[in-house]
DNA sequence: AATGAATGAGGATTCATTCAT
DNA sequence: CATGAATGAATCCTCATTCAT
């Protein structure tokens, strides 16, 4: 994972690196979760991580670079969990589905962590965005693989721009369901708000429902 | 409108505050779609808007009542173009591809603005926030309205909870047009990317598409 | 005076960034003199200017303008003493004489102030550093003109090398003064000291001391 | 030379203390002649020297120490070299010539160094300056001695005065080879300068040149 | 003896906000 | 009403120095 290297540290021992940055993004989300990007100083940033400034800077140059190790990490860890929970051979309807549920699941239960990344991404350098913009099309690429496994073994007619249009429109309903939570949650169970999107995405690919056989 | 009321001047004269507060928004909407909210200084704002710092602090009272006004302007300006031109008494399928060619088309003009105020609205107050939050809230009963007008009105058998989750899904995705211009636009033009979405929708919708008649 | 330009203010009214800069360059100067332009910081620096940090950055962009301020001011406060006490039409060993020890006083008077251009100088930006070694060149240019009129008043035999290595010699003497009090004031008086170096000067450029007539 | 003592060690290894050092000050000058004193590191100067910072610190008490050893080596380099290409008994005018010329030549080898010190002793404590500065009298002292020798053998009646201040002045003009480069240079070569500088001593020292007798 | 990770005081600079003119 | 000079708290970042290994 030759990324996160992109971040100088001072420090020498990459084990080490590997521990401090954990803890860093760990004090670092909690952080921004709070208050934001901007307004998380440094200095609360390292005693969120349990250590001094100066230690902070061991491991980073600049505070932007604790917002792309962080993003970075949120990805990461996301399509780590996605991929852990995405086993599959054949995609039938229901493999979709249990697909879609298992992503919403996973943007459920890391809301905080989506929220911060949605709201912040745009402090990104211009170096570090497009980094950070190429895993959340792989993130997409998981749903086009998918859907295009699906339609296929359904025989069903639907064109590529179609399928990838329906790719991005789960990724960023999983997104929704953390970025809109004030006005969802009210509405829907996560059960509920998974059933209905799933429906839709389904009528959408095969507006003549496969009949069974 | 009283909201506006909400952010104290200095100066009394009401047409003259409604003036400096345009210049005042355009000046800042520039800035912040070229460096955010948090990188554009108070100073820059006033210049962007024509007149000095001094002036800029006699109709605000701190630099996040420009960000408050400039989302309230931003959706104004949204449901204004919008309602202008959604004019409808029934809702046919029709009636629903324009609603949402329209919007996803003011979407599509607005793109900066919109940009802006998704990325920056978090930074809005405690007090602000439900303000403008509620604001998004009447976006999506437009369309609650428009979709509920066109299941009744087609016969179909849509659950209510299905029906405003349809809405979110339209506000949502014509505001993915814009934040995610720098992956759709590569694949899709505008008319290509509504033609699908709503194609989708309505195969969602009427899973069984309502032969003609 | 187009060089003060060159540093940037943010404060608009020209006569106030005057007095403001003549403030500031003469807190720097006693500043610098007590601990050098490093170890004075910049809140010290306004404090001893009798404004706030922030004031001072009104005036200024970095530290180091105000170095170059300072080190250019120092020039043009010596030169224009010099050149008021040297006025001359034809240059006789009187002249020369009294040129030379117009300008060792001016060192004397001027201690602190060139003991810290000299100290300090090198800090300066490569922008800067330039100009300011200007101004060295000039005030050597001066004894130029001097010790050639000199000689050719006399009918001396001297080439124009030696004319300007002579010129060095009593600018660098006049600043060994100030550099090297610790061990000249011990022996030397400022007028034994103008006496010495003088004859050497005059020994120096006529070895058969003109013979009165 | 118990002068180097004073800079206190925690190793106890005398011969190691030795060789640390060497490779220090070595490091030290290449570093401050790039950046100077205060805008080398600790670190940066650890890492010239080929050692790590924990190492550094074994062997000086303050970073102030490593500028004490760098100054003081500095003039015992000089001043080696000096002595070492200065045999005479005598001392006639070719002798005092070729003194000078020695100094003159050693300046400009140890141009870099010179300057380093010029620029940076300043910033030397309280307690480390009177060294320096004693080494830079022994300096004096050296060009005293031969003059008051050459005036003696050449039966001048020069003033002991006079005789030293020729001695600053030489020493001071070696240096001013090396601090004033940027302007010497253009103009002159070592050997021009020298001859120069030698003859205006000459002159000065003895007005009716000794006829040779 | 050597290393280098950890520390935190300190320094330059910015910028929202005020207020006298 | 408009202006813009003044303010100083707040912030990012550096770096000399220490000390456990």
């Amino acid at each position: 994972m030759p990324n996160k290297q992109e971040v100088q540290a001072t420090v020498k021992n990459e084990e080490l690196i590997r521990i401090r940055r954990e803890q860093m993004i760990k004090g670092a989300v909690s952080l921004f979760k709070e208050k934001g990007f901007h307004r998380a100083t440094t200095r609360e940033i390292a005693h969120a991580s349990g250590f001094s400034i100066g230690t902070l800077y061991e491991y980073i140059r600049k505070k932007e670079d604790i917002l792309y190790l962080v993003c970075d990490q949120i990805y990461d860890e996301v399509q780590w969990r996605l991929r852990g929970r995405l086993q599959y051979r054949r995609v039938t309807a229901e493999t979709l589905k249990k697909g879609i549920a298992a992503y919403f699941k996973i943007m459920d239960e890391m809301q905080d962590e989506v929220l911060v990344m949605y709201q912040e991404a745009k402090s990104l350098s211009k170096e570090a965005l497009p980094h950070v913009l190429n895993k959340e099309l792989e993130m997409v690429e998981i749903f086009v693989d998918m859907i295009r496994a699906f339609v296929r073994s359904e025989g069903l007619d639907v064109p590529e721009t179609a399928v990838r249009l329906a790719a991005h429109n789960i990724v960023v309903q999983g997104q929704m369901w953390a970025f809109r939570r004030w006005a969802l949650r009210k509405q829907y169970t996560l059960e509920e708000y998974t059933e209905l999107q799933t429906r839709f995405l389904l009528n959408a690919l095969c507006p003549d429902p496969p009949k069974k056989g």
